[in-house]
DNA sequence: CCCAAAGTGTTATAATATAACGTAAACAGT
DNA sequence: ACTGTTTACGTTATATTATAACACTTTGGG
């Protein structure tokens, strides 16, 4: 039996589900204010606990969050790929990627337990429309 | 002809070259007050340019900075190996990574600029001694 | 009912990073 | 040498990201 989440975590979850890039702390606040939430703790708390269960990630490199593009990724290992030009981010699982991650732990001697991968580019519409 | 590196640029590269672990662009500030620097942007702007030769990296995921453990990796990329419990770091080139990142992005349809890749766990020594 | 665990709302503060300003070297072209 | 341009400098102030701490409430098992 999983509990079922709260109130502030189902708001955060839809927010971000809903939203079309990746989103800071402090501007998921400022869309939830409507909704009640008045501090970041309300926001940072909901947040943890949807990274434990797996439902969103956080991109380290632009200190942002998304939701999980597939159903519930808490065990497998994903990359992004993410656009410096439109802030679009694709998830993606490559099977040769967590081969990959043990690869690397294993030359230095490390027992892997979490891991970030994050790739910036420009997608193909962005780049088309370079100047 | 490359240009030399400056007073400030050398302080920050020798503390990171000389530090045991990753460092805080605050840390790196309260080292080098008895060399005369005062305020934060002395250091994020050594930072920012020793990042750009490729001479350090960013730690996206602690928010730290590494001395390159190879002689200048300016194009390459690297994965690191990072240890929760001493905070010991790897760099890790590895040939595979490349076409690993590249396979990724293709699958985005993302054209590569830079890219992280960070793996936290457990060292040898510190897996040794849990709990 | 009672306890423990988890979540809530709130205020305050810590930690990380940049904006903006005026000045000073470094350097190439004339 | 004189210019203009680029790069770095030092400084103050502020923006952004994240957590500490406290009192209270809800939830669910024994
Ligand atoms: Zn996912
Ligand atoms: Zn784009
Ligand atoms: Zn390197
Ligand atoms: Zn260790």
């Amino acid at each position: 039996m999983s509990k079922p989440l709260t109130k502030n975590q189902i708001l955060v979850l839809d927010t971000l589900k809903a939203a079309p890039k990746p989103q800071t702390a402090y501007s998921l606040l400022e869309q939830l204010k409507e909704h009640g939430l008045k501090a970041p703790p309300q926001i940072y708390r909901a947040l943890e606990k949807l990274l434990t269960l797996g439902l969103i990630h956080k991109l380290e490199s632009i200190n942002s969050f998304v939701a999980c593009q597939h159903s519930d990724c808490a065990h497998q290992i994903a990359g992004f790929a993410i656009c410096d030009g439109c802030d679009q981010v694709s998830e993606i699982i490559d099977d040769n990627l967590e081969s990959q991650i043990r690869s690397v732990a294993k030359t230095a001697g490390l027992v892997p337990k979490k891991s970030t991968m994050e790739i910036h580019g420009l997608c193909r519409s962005c780049k088309g429309s370079e100047a």
